[in-house]
RNA sequence: UGGGGCGUCGUCUAAGGGUAGGACACCUGGUUUUGGUCCAGGCAGUUGGGGUUCGAAUCCCUGCGCCCCAGCCA
């Protein structure tokens, strides 16, 4: 506990000295700013977290403000995404802003700067603007424009937002210094003429302001005091500053932090989009993406990624972490919570030779090993059953635990069995085993004390359910696929494989949809929306941790 | 290169002048009717060089390396 107060990260131990000074009487107000252009990721969880962390810890607020600046971009299908996720995540704002709502201030606000001297109107190109910007190492030149009079400024920027110029032609500059080191200050463009329609103001205004002068106006307005993003914007800092300063009106802190990288993915929304849009995936919530919706369906539970942004911490230095910490906390977290389940992905026929034909036997379960409240359910068992094909060789090697010929085995909660014949087609391969049983051994223990080396999971044949089942994996097969010269030339092509003979047991029918199930040593699973009553469709979340893939990957 | 930022086990992250700790990964072993879980143990780090100090990851100086910025994107 006392522990948990030490550790505090760098934002929190700014806020606590503002809270010591009183700096803004001991409030606290944060926001999370998307801009609506496109999904929620994982990327976007450590923000939401930070943010909404932040305000629950010192009892301030969070407001979810949607930064729709650019009408082009940003549309209403991704505000509504956006919202569900941010409530799935577990986090409740304050107040619902949208920064188009703050339009009107801001176009007072910048009339206020023009009459001041601060801003102007430039008549240069897109191009023009950018040649005369300087370099990283060059100071720029100053604008033909740049001493216009207030009074024509004030004319030209009234007309531009009644629409009398085209898209293009003019813009509203600050009035700073060509010269500055802080390529942000070199008067940077304040509105930009856009004849869009917008999601929320529609026809209102053709002129649209830029995320620069945009953004501290509207933390501004809403009274934010700890304004915090992401690392690339401490180079704004400068201007942010600078635009509250000439309009002497509240002026938040903003505070810079690392986002989050996570190895074998991309967290960039252009990225994401190009999988999209290049149909690479199936959609935004396609469950190999690393979007929220995508891990929604997956089955990843919000928890787990609460839990997951806990460790990931809060810093300024660049980080990538490694996805085998993601899925060891998602495992951690659907251990406790999931209940059992048989299903086999891979069926190899076994038929019982010495048990009764047509007999069905009911077999007690239990639903999950970590929660005794979870309860038990029977599982019927019959002649015929069917195992995964893995857990059969013929010629096994030393480490190989499970079934081969003349070896004994557990079926789980049933009996013991020995393979006593291996069938095969005329190509060779297995297609089926005959076994016999030891119903002495009923329920998986031997009354003489003998022990098995292997357990093995299984459906019975005469009441298996059918479903497909999807397996994901790493969308990418290099580690740092932004660090590629082209991300798409490393995507990983067995990230997604499709199963469709599979088997489960009868109690599967009934779960819904997104529930998390564990199928016994395959690993977690959960029904996919697209499934109907007579597809199911199984998603696997994550596999269980595999001992034995890693021992067979040092034996070859 | 001008400006801004950052360097602690393989990966994240603590230690803010006083024993470099934790998690994941990896490796052992134990328990186990899931080769799961759980438990125990192990491996492994302060960017280099100076300085201040009884004592430096921490403060100072100086190298080196990495990231960001030249959209009318955010």
């Amino acid at each position: 506990m006392t522990e948990q107060k030490i550790k505090r990260h760098f934002i929190q131990r700014i806020i606590d000295e503002d809270n010591l000074t009183g700096k803004f009487d001991n409030k606290v107000l944060t926001r999370f700013p998307p801009e609506p252009n496109g999904y929620l990721h994982i990327g976007h969880a450590k923000a939401i977290c930070v943010d909404f962390g932040i305000a629950e810890e010192y009892g301030g607020q969070c407001n979810l403000r949607f930064d729709d600046t650019n009408p082009t971009a940003e549309e209403e299908e991704y505000v509504n995404a956006i919202k569900e996720d941010v409530k799935w995540l577990g986090y409740h704002w304050d107040n619902l802003c949208f920064a188009s709502d703050y339009f009107q201030q801001m176009y007072d606000y910048a009339v206020q700067l023009i009459k001041q001297g601060d801003a102007y109107i430039c008549d240069l190109t897109a191009d023009e603007i950018r040649n005369t910007r300087g370099s990283l190492k060059e100071p720029g030149n100053e604008s033909p424009y740049r001493n216009r009079s207030d009074d024509k400024n004030l004319d030209l920027f009234n007309r531009m937002a009644k629409g009398e110029f085209p898209d293009g032609s003019r813009t509203l500059r600050a009035k700073i210094d060509m010269t500055h080191p802080n390529l942000n200050m070199r008067d940077p463009v304040m509105y930009r003429i856009m004849h869009a329609v917008h999601h929320n103001t529609g026809n209102t205004w053709c002129i649209y302001p830029m995320y620069d002068w945009a953004h501290g106006l509207e933390d501004s307005i809403e009274g934010i005091t700890h304004s915090l993003c992401s690392l690339e914007f401490e180079d704004h800092r400068p201007l942010y500053d600078w635009f509250l300063d000439r309009l002497d009106v509240f002026h938040p802190q903003q505070i810079e932090f690392a986002r989050l990288n996570l190895s074998y993915t991309v967290l960039s929304k252009r990225k994401l989009k190009k999988l999209v849009d290049g149909d690479v995936v199936n959609g935004w919530d396609d469950p190999r993406m690393p979007t929220l919706s995508g891990m929604r369906r997956r089955g990843f539970t919000p928890e787990s990624i609460r839990k997951f942004m806990d460790e990931v911490g809060v810093a300024k230095r660049d980080n990538v972490m490694e996805i085998t910490k993601l899925e060891s906390i998602l495992r951690h977290d659907l251990n406790k919570r999931s209940q059992r389940r048989m299903a086999v992905l891979n069926p190899l026929k076994v038929i019982i030779t010495n048990y009764p034909k047509g007999q069905i036997e009911e077999l007690k379960a239990v639903n999950n090993p970590e929660n005794d409240k979870a309860g038990t359910r029977q599982i019927p068992f019959s002649k015929e059953i069917y195992i995964e094909k893995d857990d059969f060789m013929e010629d096994p090697p030393k480490k190989f635990f499970r079934l081969a010929p003349g070896r004994e085995v557990r079926l789980r909660y049933a009996y013991f069995i020995q393979c006593t014949k291996v069938i095969k087609d005329d190509d060779g391969n297995v297609v089926e085993l005959h076994c016999t049983y030891d119903p002495e051994t009923k329920g998986g223990s031997a009354p003489d004390g003998r022990k098995v080396k292997a357990t093995l999971h299984w459906v019975s044949a005469e009441k298996a359910i059918h479903a497909e089942v999807r397996l994901y994996d790493r969308l990418f097969a290099k580690p740092k696929p932004d660090s590629e010269e082209n991300f798409l030339d490393v995507l990983n092509p067995d990230s997604l494989k499709i199963l469709e003979n599979c088997k489960c047991e009868p109690s599967l029918q009934n779960v819904g949809i997104g529930e998390q199930i564990q199928f016994e040593r395959l690993g977690y699973f959960c029904k996919d929306p697209d499934s109907s009553n007579d597809h199911l469709i199984f998603n696997r979340t994550v596999p269980l941790r595999d001992t034995w893939a890693k021992i067979e990957k040092q034996i070859n």
